[in-house]
DNA sequence: GCACATTTGCAACCCGGTTGCACCCCGGCA
DNA sequence: TGCCGGGGTGCAACCGGGTTGCAAATGTGC
């Protein structure tokens, strides 16, 4: 069984064609993909499908949804196994000029303590700015 | 002069009825407002200028721009002086169940060492998760 | 091989948000 | 006071991300 299929069953997603290509488009990003990336990666899967799948794979704790700039934008969970925790979630950088988004992997979301009452299931932390690459140019 | 017009003077903003009762509503708010929520407070307003309003008030560093559930808010900076720094920016709980979102005011957003070159101008730190209410519903 | 469940693909739709454009209002100036 | 110019206003049309309804296809278990 190959990896995608094994990681599609490891959190009870039933696998399928369509699925292993998303995932795997998943898989090769270095950075969170939007919808209309996924699409345009992926043209001859249908954009109904793409949302239906990462809705699936969002209740199955494979990504995390993230919310930076004008799009919502999906990355994979690596935390290998299906609790759900949040302990692998990184700090992330929309570039305002150029609109992209970039995985700042080396810093991790400092904990914070939540008052009383408040469950957190996930966690956004995106700084907004301009990216070196821009700042250069500018 | 009333506080509100002192406030987008200030700030660098013409002053216009409008203006006012949009800050207003805002000045208001005990949590971030998305513009559907402007639009419904402030029922004589077209919401194409409550959109240009924020985006006025945005570029004059008055509000800042908060991504949390399905809709953009937007929050009065409470820093007074225009310098446009962010160091009264707070952590935001958005609830999955009853689609809040909560300004936790007491939770400052910790610092974070960026990389060298990313220059910051805004930061969004919002948990996802159950808040008080809904828990104790379910 | 058949009945049932799930997924797929397409089109239509929904809705937050923006834009184009004509009109209005206000401030400056003669 | 009357005219001029520019920003603000209001409406309607539009845009684009994302979802949904539905019928056909594809599996899955018996």
């Amino acid at each position: 069984m190959r990896e995608e299929e094994s990681i599609l069953a490891g959190h009870g997603v039933k696998v399928t064609a369509n699925r292993i290509l998303i995932l795997r488009a998943l898989m090769n990003a270095r950075a969170p993909l939007s919808m209309t990336e996924l699409e345009t990666r992926l043209e001859t899967i249908d954009k109904s499908i793409i949302s239906r799948t990462l809705a699936a794979f969002k209740e199955h704790h494979l990504v995390h949804h993230i919310l930076s700039g004008d799009e919502s934008r999906y990355e994979l969970c690596h935390v290998h196994g299906d609790h759900g925790n949040n302990d692998d979630e990184h700090v992330h950088f929309f570039c305002e000029k150029c609109r992209r988004t970039f995985c700042l992997e080396e810093l991790e979301i400092p904990a914070v303590a939540f008052p009383e009452g408040f469950e957190v299931s996930e966690i956004n932390f995106v700084a907004t700015g301009i990216c070196p690459d821009c700042r250069k140019k500018a």
